[in-house]
DNA sequence: CTTGACCTTGGACTATACTCCAAGGTTTAT
DNA sequence: ATAAACCTTGGAGTATAGTCCAAGGTCAAG
């Protein structure tokens, strides 16, 4: 089984060996070994592992945060009930960032479509969505 | 009409006098006015925009960003094909997050299931996920 | 067996987004 | 009119997430 060392785990995932060091750090990916001469070596999963942090950083999870979500599924089998209550509460993050999305991006949409009509900038749905329904007074 | 001074709207809108000083630098929040002292005075509006800040910053915008949504509609009509274009890029950047968003919640749901029905680690969604296609290959 | 590519650690540096502090001017309430 | 509360600017400090560099050890190819 092909163990690569920290260049060509960087190489492969597009990233920095200083950020590879750096998440060693932070305790987000661990090296599976190391060689007689202290060489990181690392196993093919890392480079799974490194593209759901990309995923995930993306998304606004911070570093701690998504070692939370690796490490969901590193614990021992027996704590099953502390992964089934961290995850729910996740899904509930989720949900809530979801939400969050989708009514900005309503705003967006609906102010894409009435430009698209020709409609002046005062009927905007993002302008009423920065100011309230008490837009009705016209300053 | 009712101007606020900066600690009053920093209150009213739960934060630090310095935040809104440091939104000013990056031309995010004007105050409307300065009085004869020098003292920043701000209107209503800015109370919404902050609220608008905050719900974009837990979805992953940058200042820069967000700078960029508020910029939108603050356009002189006559742009509004840019104002239209730049609509249509937010968007999709959102639909990408929101996308991502519901793959990561897939995830944790199926981990979430699986773990109350008491399956092993091992057939963890999550995992799988991690690990992609070829984890038929038992380690 | 040496040269170049690669690895090590430690520390400094960057950008983003604040947050705090100092020194001093202004406003307001008594 | 004076003290408390508030405002100003400028600069330093913090946390997160890297990124870069220096000094030196290691590996692999010719």
């Amino acid at each position: 089984m092909s163990l690569l060392t920290i260049g060509k785990l960087a190489k492969q995932a597009d990233v920095k060996t200083d950020t590879l060091r750096y998440y060693e750090q932070l305790e987000l990916i661990l090296p599976e070994q190391r060689n007689a001469a202290g060489y990181r070596l690392y196993n093919q999963s890392a480079l799974k592992q490194l593209a759901f942090i990309r995923r995930a950083q993306t998304l606004g999870f911070t570093l701690e945060e998504i070692k939370e979500l690796l490490e969901l599924h590193q614990q021992p089998s027996a704590k099953c009930g502390d992964i089934q209550q961290r995850a729910a509460l996740k899904i509930e993050k989720i949900n809530q960032r979801i939400a969050d999305l989708a009514q900005i991006k309503r705003g967006l949409e609906q102010l894409h479509a009435q430009c698209h009509q020709g409609a002046s900038l005062e009927q905007c749905s993002l302008i009423k969505y920065f100011y309230g329904d008490e837009h009705d007074n016209k300053a």
